[in-house]
RNA sequence: CUCCCUGUAGCUCAGUGGUAGAGCAGUCGGCUGUAACCCGAUGUGUCCCAGUUCGAUUCUGGGUGGGGAGACCA
């Protein structure tokens, strides 16, 4: 690996963080730690979408690069907590299992990525339980509640105390995997800031917070006045719960085309617009060059180096809407191929699959 | 453990002793070289069981899920 200056790390991460808070103290974590550590976690629960999947990966392979090493906490134990799969801790399992190996297939950076699971490491480590008590000390039950939105839930009926164990345990975490980096998305980000408050208190080094954009669903963004804008992002991300504004790992091309078909992409707008977001987050950070075919009939092939220019030339109106979608589409297809060709000749893969397809989705 | 309230379409809710509606969402079609907007179409749902009744979603009882309060400590 080629050696990297700090301010050169620090542009990186910049790449990766949609707010990064604590950059002093990155630079200094650079300085003194050859390889800092990041964690990031997950839930599983059915199925993975192209911002879990595609772009998780990007952000981790930038981070890797700058000597960064990954835990990747699989929240088995989130998961049940947050009645994931129906709270069927063996689906849990079987669906975490699923997402390693999309990761795997989708090019993540798996020398530099490690998978620690929740049930296992607590069992192992019973002083988590004191942390989780000492926060709880330390902070105000409205405070907790607060942090709701990480648990992604949306209108429930009661108010489960697990609303108060999961944050608290989320703070845990950070901690007790050693952590330098919190590097999750920005709908997790009032744990973090809850932590960083936390921690001083206990004698914890706080983590610096690193949070990823959102990748925006496919549909329309409504129902998003009066909110401030983390939240509206929160609002509008993509979601399982809305399959056809969200693209699977292992979708099919047909899937794939259908749907950005089927996308909210007004002509020479660059807000709320999906196809242009997944041009710049995904499409051109894994292509050097993109093409956009056409017809002589609408002006003949175009080809962009960089996402800007296709920015300004969609913005002036020289892309037609339908055009950067089938463009769009054809390119993510080109990063779901080897997922797809892994899930087919890899037998546990495919097994996997197969297994969580047979789940019933649960949220 | 006791009492009160409550359970109708994906969501928010109407409604009637004679086999159920609205708004929003969704889906489909039309319009545009995309989608959206707009227009049109589209709802196999009354928590479960038993009883009363010619007939219950509507009444009664039980169960179950949800909410609230009380009781023990005083």
């Amino acid at each position: 690996m080629k050696k990297l200056s700090v301010d050169a790390k620090i542009a990186l991460v910049r790449e990766v963080g949609e707010e990064i808070v604590g950059e002093e103290e990155l630079r200094k974590l650079f300085e003194s730690k050859a390889h800092p550590i990041a964690y990031d976690g997950f839930e599983p629960s059915g199925n993975i979408h192209i911002a879990q999947g595609l772009l998780r990966a990007i952000n981790v392979n930038k981070l890797t690069s700058t000597g960064i090493k990954f835990r990747f906490w699989v929240a088995d134990w989130f998961g049940l907590l947050n009645n994931k799969m129906g709270g069927d801790l063996a689906k849990i399992r079987i669906v975490g299992e699923y997402f390693i190996e999309v990761w795997k297939a989708c090019g993540m950076d798996m020398d530099n990525v490690e998978f620690i699971w929740t049930s296992e490491f607590v069992r192992e480590h019973p002083e988590y339980w004191e942390t989780v008590l000492k926060l709880s000390m330390n902070t105000t039950v409205n405070r907790v509640l607060r942090c709701g939105q990480i648990m992604g839930r949306e209108e429930s009926t009661g108010n489960p105390a697990s609303q108060i164990m999961y944050p608290l345990m989320q703070a845990a975490d950070i901690h007790h995997l050693g952590a330098d980096i919190a590097q999750l998305g920005m709908d997790q980000r009032k744990v973090n800031m809850l932590a960083r408050d936390i921690f001083p208190k206990l004698g914890f080094v706080p983590p610096i917070v690193v949070s990823h954009h959102m990748l925006m669903g496919l549909g329309e963004p409504k129902a998003a006045e009066g909110l401030n804008s983390v939240d509206r992002k929160i609002e509008i991300k993509m979601s399982k719960s809305k399959p056809d504004t969200a693209i699977f790992m292992t979708d099919s091309k047909e899937d794939v085309s259908r749907k950005f078909k089927k996308a909210f992409c007004p002509a020479g707008k660059v807000e709320d617009n999906p196809v242009l977001e997944y041009m710049k987050y995904i499409v051109f950070e894994r292509f050097d060059s993109v093409k956009i075919l056409r017809s002589e009939k609408f002006g003949g092939d175009l080809e962009f180096g960089c996402y800007k220019d296709l920015e300004s030339a969609f913005v002036k109106g020289k892309i037609h809407p339908l055009d950067l979608k089938d463009c769009c589409a054809e390119y993510i297809d080109k990063l779901l191929v080897p997922v797809r060709e892994h899930f087919e000749k890899d037998k546990k893969a495919k097994g996997l699959m197969e297994q969580v397809r047979g789940f019933a989705v649960t949220r």
